[in-house]
DNA sequence: CTTCAAAGTGCATTATACAGCTCTTTTTTA
DNA sequence: TAAAAAAGAGCTGTATAATGCACTTTGAAG
């Protein structure tokens, strides 16, 4: 998962769950800005920012093998 | 995944693959200080960073739903 | 034990993430 | 299409992540 990917899954959760940028920032304690900046592909987050955002989204933040280049 | 728990799956795959802190670091393209800072707990990595030592282990940082707490 | 490699730490500097405030732009909705 | 809400951006301190260098500690091998 590449950076915009992780950012349109934060994304499109926050959406699904109909949560504001604002509310996302206060429940997580991540400041707004940060968010937003974050969000609209300007920033490079810390994992401590990245992990408090995506727990109040109800995910986590995870280390997974890559697909050994099989094929393709 | 909390931080711990990531820190430690690094160690291990790193560990796994038989390579050393300096060698990882190089690789990566991540200062060795980084990356000493980060496996000894001491850190709070930038997600790009995070991504640069994951991604020379054969490993991607992603983001997962949670265990919706069912039972427990 | 002694040695050597790997891992961890103190210190200092530079780069940049975090944050708030204000304003602009975009999107939604009435 | 006007008004309101949400998202994005400029400016700017402050905190701290990233980095290098030198030194210490730990661990494994002889």
């Amino acid at each position: 998962m590449h950076f915009e990917e992780l950012i349109k899954i934060i994304k499109e959760r926050r959406n699904a769950l109909q949560v504001t940028q604002e509310s996302l920032a206060q429940l997580s304690g991540v400041g707004l800005r940060t968010l937003k900046q974050f969000e609209s592909g300007k920033g490079n987050p810390t994992l401590q920012t990245l992990q408090k955002i995506a727990d109040i989204l109800g995910m986590e933040v995870s280390l997974k093998l890559k697909n050994v280049a099989r094929n393709k």
